[in-house]
DNA sequence: ACCTGAACACCGTTCAAGT
DNA sequence: ACCTGAACACCGTTCAAGT
């Protein structure tokens, strides 16, 4: 039961591993999860045998996104949890959409927030909690304030969202992930 | 723009394709999307090539079991108009209950439903207009009973299900679609 | 006309050789 | 220690040969 020796990383390694999150960032968004491996190491400009140095899998790299993406999320709810003069309902309503906002610009994340695979869940779970307890201090506030509906819940949220990103990436009639977004957050509204 | 010709069809292709269709539905919905052509092929008992004769691509055999799907959901739907005397609104929320029991049931059209391919709609477009039309009827009956928000359309439908289906999919604490469905149903309720 | 399955293409992953 | 990229494995798709 020890726990992993915190060795020194050399430059070059922690140098090349920022590279290849910026890269997989920016080519996992354009093309979404069906960018290439390959297409991540030329765009940060290594072998693609570092890249899985790195990163043991596909799912694992986009897992480090994931994580890092929730982490963007908990800053979102921290910021709105410091909004004490906005009405609690709006203040989390607009959080949501903030959030959805990143989700739509970003393929990458959209797909990877419907994966049903672990390894790309694994790294984001900290943050993930953090995030899902931000998020009942929001919702506390609202309800206290009596403008959200009591059995409403923080757990209820990640299903919610999920499913807002498979309709994001829907096109055709009848597809508007704003409207859906509307619809969820009137749906946590006390009437 | 003369109309495709009608010939008559092979008795052991039609077989073959029926063969197809059945073994497509059984491996499709066991092992989801990643089940392999080949599986397809040797559980239908034929080669790799008849399948792509019959099918072009893998996205359009599974449009063909999205397009059965959606003949369901309206057979569904029909039997749910036919009913006259239960409450309007509940008639409509069970209707949607026993669809997303079907989608639950069948990873592959579960993953289907979420495809962003255009191949794997294309098959199902008449069949998912005649639904969008025959919700719009159960809708404009729960409205004229006064139980349902006269603000919820038939459109907003297709894309709380497909969301629906994306956490079906989710495992893990605080993912459960029965709960999910349950809230966008209480969203269209007039209270 | 239709069927078969070996061969090809593509992309995730590995590993022997290099620094 | 870490990097490289050619080679391998897997699976969707094709096509030459068969009936």
């Amino acid at each position: 039961m020890s726990t992993t020796p915190e060795r020194p990383i050399r430059a070059d390694a922690r140098r090349n591993r920022e590279r290849i999150l910026a890269a997989a960032r920016a080519v996992f968004a354009r093309s979404g999860l069906e960018a290439q491996m390959d297409d991540v190491a030329d765009t940060a400009g290594v072998g693609v045998g570092t890249v899985y140095r790195h990163f043991p899998t596909k799912d694992a790299l986009l897992g480090e996104l994931v994580a890092n993406r929730f982490e963007e999320f908990c800053a979102e709810a921290e910021a709105a949890l410091a909004d004490e003069d906005g009405e609690p309902f709006d203040v989390f309503a607009d959080h949501l959409r903030r959030n959805a906002a990143l989700v739509a610009a970003d393929a990458g994340t959209r797909h990877a927030l419907m994966s049903e695979s672990e390894a790309v869940w694994a790294h984001a779970v900290p943050a993930r909690a953090v995030l899902i307890e931000l998020n009942r201090r929001l919702i506390a506030r609202a309800q206290a304030a009596g403008t959200m509906r009591p059995d409403f819940g923080a757990d209820d949220i990640p299903q919610l969202m999920c499913g807002l990103s498979a309709t994001m990436g829907m096109t055709g009639p009848g597809f508007d992930w704003r409207r859906h977004l509307e619809l969820l957050i009137d749906a946590m509204r006390s009437r």
